[in-house]
DNA sequence: GCAGGCTCTTTTTTT
DNA sequence: AAGAGCCTGC
């Protein structure tokens, strides 16, 4: 076999370190300013090069700097290449910024750092080179949940388990959950796996397993799992990675599972060089199989650890800080840090209790609105220092109203995502489908969209011919039409005929094998003679057609952009225009490969840094991030924490909320703003809830109470008083005394002041003016006609009912719009 | 094979 | 409230 780093371009050199070649400066007077502005601990954190390392870094101390001028200080002592450090991180957002960061530190030699990414991408990386000792091919497909559900159900359905009492969502869930904690099939304790479907649970997800390997395709947890078997199944393999990575980082280590760990264990035996970040009061990940207890044993597995404590925090106010620390002090199982800043003063955390939640977000966005020209003590505040972390998606929607009836720019991150949309995973699946021709489930999804005439009939047969042949959907397919049997209706099969010969072609025109602009190599068939591979030149199979103009003949021969352009509702022009995003964003890669790789591991989609706006994104997406001001609705038992959480892990599920609320405060720079709700509308009913136990938790003396008195029940700290609160709540409405709050005051200052500014002109162009009657387009709502017009806000018809939108947001319809070209 | 109407559940968090 | 999935009638 060849030498799996050969396409890193640096296989060869197996001379000592000392004789090689110092990639950064040279070895003698290192220069290195960059220590000079680090604290005490942080530049301990850096200079401790070699042998492992636990960082423990409180929220605000300067991780990421940490980390990042760590591997600049590796380079600069000529210790290591960039390409020989392994840099895992979580989530795709931190491993962009790590990756800028360092740039900005070492220039040009980030650029040659391809193992800096997430456990998910590296291992994916690592599986491609090696997949056939897992019984895969190198072009495998990386399943995404739904696709996950999808495969199960079949299984679920072929051994006639009732689908109702056991969801193949629970069988995957359990799944997951084995695979995080390092568990292959035959591994499973023989009672886990009974514990679905009467015993039938371990076999199903061997069966699984199988489906998956005959699919040529992994699931997220397989990306690991996979590793780490032909890891601990073949020496060999484990011993290059173990020489290639001299040093290796971990960002975020709290969160890392038991497969994780393991596959870092595996991986810094030899050499020893590791070097963990995290914080244990930030593990919020605990349902995902995070195991907080790896950053516990560290010291135990690598001995001779050492342990550098991260307090100085240079991010947020005193009062920020003390009401965090609080929080955070109500759990029993934590490594203990004690944050200090030396910051002045500032504001103190802002407590409001509100009626319900559409008060909620009505105040929160007059609260804005007052910020940004500066009340509330502040200088005035741009937009995108802002954000609202919720718990739960769900609360994200009434914000989304509010802010849209108010002018408000937002963005929501990572709410639904655009590789999610129906029309951008048809789109996906078809380029799945010429890829990598055996991905059956792709077929599935689209062999019949647009309608072609192929229902589940036709659907089963192929699928029955594919099993009775042993081979995949679309080689049975190409079988069946071959075929001189009947085995399909004629209309059926000239359909089919026609559908498999497209791919056919489109096949012919896909360009073979190159890389992606993050240097990632994707077809691994690498051979001598292929020397451009080495140096992660781009290759190709001859004269194709560029990726994005393919996928671009696909969509129109294949008739999904009519289907589109025929659909009259009101988002079809934007599914049209987000196919054409589609296109636009696969012109950045050489292969459709590439591209496919691209939409399974980095699912989020990199924001548009559009006009300033306020962030809206849940308290987990919100980690590593910071505001100037924080607004954090929704603080009541149920919803915070959580009622499922609590129930299913009792006191662990407890303190993980408490660290999700000690992470939601943290990320505040100046100003941090709790609120909670009487009443919430849940599933549509109204519910009372009660203010949050972490509500009780707060610091008096570090918290403003806007609430009323009557409402709050005018002390702090007695659970009691709650109780006595939410009777109040009921008839407050009707009370003159909640009128008189300084929240309810404030309010009314805002509203008057609001209601004479003059509507926040987005696109200075103009603002259209529209008749009733007139035909407009809003980018959320689709088409709508217009009812009444009041300055700048008109009512409009929806489809789904009417709205009352800022006009800036509206457009006028163009005649003819269901021909939006494409 | 398909459209339309009906019932039912739901995500808490993400690679 | 809304979307998904199921069922029925064409």
């Amino acid at each position: 076999m060849s030498d799996p780093f050969a396409d890193e371009g640096f296989a060869a050199d197996t001379r000592p370190l000392s004789a090689r070649a110092m990639p950064v400066a040279p070895r003698s007077a290192p220069q290195t300013p960059y220590l000079d502005t680090l604290n005490p601990a942080q530049r301990e954190a850096v200079e401790t090069l070699d042998g492992p390392l636990l960082v423990l870094a409180g929220a605000g101390t300067g991780k990421t700097r940490v980390l990042t001028t760590r591997i600049a200080h590796l380079f600069q002592t000529g210790r290591v290449r960039p390409n020989e450090i392994l840099c895992v991180t979580f989530t795709n957002k931190a491993a962009r910024e790590m990756r800028e960061r360092i740039g900005t530190l070492v220039g040009h030699a980030v650029e040659g750092m391809p193992w800096l990414g997430t456990f998910h991408s590296v291992s994916a990386k690592i599986l491609r080179r090696h997949a056939e000792l897992v019984d895969l091919q190198s072009n495998f497909t990386i399943l995404d949940t739904d696709d996950q559900i999808r495969l199960l159900k079949h299984l679920i359905r072929a051994d006639n388990i009732d689908e109702k009492r056991w969801p193949p969502r629970m069988l995957a869930g359990m799944i997951d959950d084995w695979k995080n904690r390092g568990l292959t099939p035959d591994r499973v304790p023989e009672k886990e796996g009974e514990q679905y479907a009467n015993g039938k649970g371990g076999a199903l997800y061997l069966e699984y397993q199988k489906r998956l390997k005959t699919l040529n395709a992994a699931d997220f947890g397989d990306l690991l799992l996979h590793t780490l078997t032909i890891f601990q199944k073949h020496p060999d393999v484990l011993d290059r990675y173990q020489s290639w990575f001299r040093y290796i980082l971990v960002d975020e280590y709290q969160d890392t599972n038991v497969a994780q760990y393991l596959w870092l264990r595996l991986l810094a035996q030899k050499n020893r060089n590791i070097c963990c970040v995290g914080d244990d009061d930030q593990s919020i990940y605990g349902w995902r199989g995070a195991e907080v207890g790896n950053i516990l044993r560290f010291e135990k597995d690598f001995e001779g650890a050492k342990v550098v404590r991260l307090e100085q925090n240079y991010r947020s106010t005193p009062h920020i800080l003390a009401a965090a620390s609080k929080i955070i002090a109500g759990n029993e199982e934590r490594l203990g840090k004690t944050l200090w800043t030396d910051k002045g003063e500032g504001e103190k955390v802002r407590l409001m209790g509100v009626w319900d939640g559409d008060e909620e977000a009505r105040w929160i966005g007059e609260e804005i609105e007052a910020l940004q020209k500066g009340s509330r003590g502040l200088d005035p505040v741009d937009l995108d220092d802002i954000a609202v972390l919720v718990r739960a998606t769900h609360q994200m929607r009434s914000f989304e109203d509010r802010f849209l009836s108010i002018g408000m720019p937002y963005r929501v991150i990572g709410g639904p995502r655009f590789y999610e949309r129906q029309e951008i995973r048809d789109a996906i699946a078809y380029i799945r489908v010429v890829a990598q021709p055996n991905d059956g489930l792709a077929f599935e999804r689209i062999v019949n969209v647009p309608k072609r005439g192929l229902g589940d009939k036709a659907l089963a047969t192929v699928n029955e011919v594919a099993r009775r042949h042993d081979i995949s959907l679309v080689q049975a397919a190409a079988l069946i039409c071959d075929s001189e049997e009947k085995i399909l209706s004629p209309r059926a099969k000239s359909s089919l005929s026609k559908v498999v010969e497209n791919f056919g072609r489109w096949r012919q025109q896909m360009v073979g094998q190159a890389t992606t602009p993050l240097g990632n190599q994707f077809e691994l068939v690498v051979d001598d003679e292929d020397a451009d591979i080495q140096t992660g030149a781009f290759k190709s199979n001859g004269p194709k057609v560029q990726p994005w103009e393919l996928v671009q003949t696909i969509l129109d021969e294949s008739g999904y952009t009519d289907m589109w352009k025929n659909d009259r509702s009101a988002d079809a022009p934007g599914r049209l225009e987000n196919l054409k995003e589609l296109v636009r964003s696969i012109s950045e890669f050489d292969t459709l490969g590439g591209f496919l790789e691209h939409v399974s591991l980095v699912m989020d989609n990199a924001q548009d840094k559009g006009m300033p706006s306020v962030s809206i994104m849940t308290l987990h997406g919100a980690k590593g991030l910071e505001f100037d001001v924080v607004f954090l609705p929704g603080w009541e038992d149920g919803l915070f924490p959580s009622q499922r959480s609590m129930d299913e892990l009792g006191r662990k599920g407890l303190e993980e909320e408490r660290r999700l609320a000690y992470v939601g405060v943290t990320r505040a720079r100046k100003l941090s703003t709790i609120t909670f709700s009487a009443n919430r509308r849940i599933y549509n009913q109204w519910q009372s809830a009660m203010p949050s136990r972490f509500v009780d938790e707060l610091p008096p003396d570090h918290v403003d109470v806007l609430t009323a008195p009557g409402l709050y029940g005018g002390g702090m700290g007695a659970a009691s008083a709650y109780g006595a609160a939410s009777a109040e709540m009921e008839t407050r409405v009707s009370t003159a005394d909640s009128y008189n709050s300084p929240g309810w005051r404030r309010m009314q200052e805002n509203a008057a002041r609001t209601a004479k500014r003059i509507p926040t002109v987005i696109d200075a162009k103009a603002i259209p003016d529209f008749a009733p009657g007139d035909r407009v387009f809003h980018q959320k709502f689709g088409y709508g006609e217009v009812m009444q017009i009041d300055d700048d806000k008109v009512s409009v018809e929806f489809a789904t009912g009417l709205k009352r939108v800022v006009a800036t947001y509206l457009e006028k319809a163009k005649e003819g719009n269901e021909d939006v070209p494409f």
